[in-house]
DNA sequence: GTACAAGCTCTAGTTACTAGAGGTTCAAGC
DNA sequence: GCTTGAACCTCTAGTAACTAGAGCTTGTAC
């Protein structure tokens, strides 16, 4: 089965201009042409896609997703690369909602400070200096 | 007091170029000169960039602090405008909270799938697809 | 007077795309 | 065979929020 880049974008709900960056960047192989030089995607293709698609909605970059690519190509991977990429990321994740639940905090106490204030003025700015 | 950009840096803990991009783009007004071409920094100076630094650490894009800064120096804030940023950043904030905690559970499953399997591959990756 | 630190401008790089211009190819209908 | 319109092509530039580097000038301390 060959797919075309408009086909392949439906398969993975990845938009056209992304699988051509892919592409451009190298982490997916190009694909053949037609005579027309129009893209020609395999299966393989559409399964890598879909590789990186959900990596990045699992939020690794795209050096990290190289990297797992890499590896997993390789022979070379004895689990523990790859083991550690995942493991850094989701140490990356917790770290980030434990910032992020700090600020909400922060912003709470400032639209708090705001209702209280029961003037006109907003102090939410002030608050911020 | 006037301080040169290396003072203000320090004051602030914002970076030497940092500072001058935030003129660039015109979220921090522009220093007067020395005779010798050199950025010269007012109190008033200072105290922006302390906003805008504070700002940045909640969070809040240099668009929103651009827009904060202009309905607090303009008239034109019945306050409602500020406290709308505010309040839709802090929406924003637990929506990434909430992303992030789906996140971790998947990865936390990735990582224990792997665990499971106590063979030397690791199948993150191939978990991934 | 001489170092050396600190400042200056300008350009380009980073990440992960997205948008637009201007042109070509494909497929369907007549 | 021709036309039309969708889908494709390449290339350039823009997005956000900086950061790095080159090559030069100014300020300050001894």
């Amino acid at each position: 089965m060959i797919y075309s880049i408009g086909q392949l974008s439906k398969l993975t709900q990845c938009k056209i201009p992304t699988i051509r960056y892919y592409e451009q960047i190298g982490i997916l192989d190009e694909a053949a042409r037609s005579t027309g030089n129009q893209r020609q995607y395999t299966q393989m293709h559409c399964d890598r896609l879909n590789l990186i698609c959900h990596s990045r909605a699992l939020g690794f970059s795209l050096k990290e997703i190289k990297q797992l690519i890499q590896l997993q190509d390789g022979q070379f991977d004895s689990g523990q690369k790859s083991h550690h990429i995942v493991q850094s990321h989701l140490t990356d994740v917790r770290n980030k909602i434990a910032q992020l639940e700090k600020l909400e905090q922060q912003l709470l106490t400032l639209v708090e400070q705001c209702h209280q204030s029961e003037t006109s003025d907003c102090l939410c700015v002030s608050a911020l200096k």
